[in-house]
DNA sequence: GGAGACATGTAAGTGGTTACATGATTTC
DNA sequence: GAAATCATGTAACCACTTACATGTCTCC
């Protein structure tokens, strides 16, 4: 799903500036997406041409903060892309490809690539613990846990048989 | 990571054509990389211009098969960037987007995105489970088995709570 | 009045995708 | 000899990242 589409979706129940949208997404719906200001005010000026987005200056000097409001057009757009939605959903992972190499990487590197992940991972795990699970809807919720489950799994995996795969490549290498 | 390192790597043990890369990433690395033919051979091309890669047309005809092979250089170079990889990891899901804002979806919709999450989910279980876990080196096979600890989880998890708030927006919104 | 967070925006570049065009080889 | 699969490649476009440039507001 685009950016833009997304941006929609988050003014949906207030008008709100960039910078807010940003950090939004950035935090609420960050397990799944993010959005960069490069990306991010490029997409609203889109959506204000199309008419799916009205914006107005705050305050009366010509510099500032810009408000950001949808349309009904743009309520009738959102919904229309949010059907067109597939259950889409793809994993890239630096991570993975550096593991499936790896028989050209040191055993120092191996274990620093895996505790890195395993940090990265708990961290994150630590950030979607943080988010306000009450005041958010059903299917927030969701999303939250269902990102959890899947770090969970993944930090278990890594624990276990990601140690393993260490001494198992110590043992082939220095036999 | 980007796919002319891939490429690379995909490269080191054996000689290959564009066609046959592609295959193979798309099938032993689908849970975490993919190749399109309009990204692969503009890749392969830009790793033949720095050298990193050579090749030749099979055969005398001026058309045909085209066999990469990866040069001195391109080994350094791959144990270069592979080095420098990060233990970076993202997910980006138009499932959890859709999913995010479900409350503008009718039931209906939310069952079917649940559906068909649930299914591709185990469908690519059963590509992973269908892949020659015996001949893959360690690394290879803790991304395989990594991939499928999160498919796991996420099946489970959809088929519990996935279910469960089903009933749960239907009990909110018919009430 | 300085630091740091809040805020907007542009330009160049990146790493792809999609769609198209073409031809060779194998299998029935 | 038709269909499927193997095979190579280009052009146009896309959605974004990175780096930069600039300015405002709030708190100490």
């Amino acid at each position: 799903m685009k950016l833009s589409t997304i941006c929609l979706g988050v003014l949906l129940p207030n008008p709100r500036t960039g910078y807010e949208i940003q950090r939004i997404i950035n935090t609420s719906l960050g397990h799944f997406q993010h959005a960069s200001f490069g990306a991010l005010y490029p997409a609203l000026g889109a959506l204000e041409a199309e008419k799916s987005v009205r914006s107005e200056r705050a305050g009366s000097t010509g510099l500032g903060k810009r408000l950001y409001e949808i349309t009904a057009l743009g309520r009738e757009t959102f919904q229309n892309r949010l059907r067109e939605a597939s259950g889409g959903e793809e994993l890239r992972s630096d991570f993975l490809a550096a593991m499936y190499f790896c028989e050209q990487l040191s055993l120092d590197d191996i274990t620093r690539l895996i505790d890195e992940r395993l940090y990265r991972q708990r961290q994150e795990r630590r950030e979607l613990l943080a988010l306000p699970l009450a005041s958010m809807s059903d299917g927030q919720r969701l999303t939250v846990r269902y990102a959890l489950a899947m770090k969970s799994a993944a930090i278990d995996f890594l624990q276990g048989e990601g140690r393993a795969i260490e001494t198992a490549i110590q043992r082939e290498r220095y036999q």
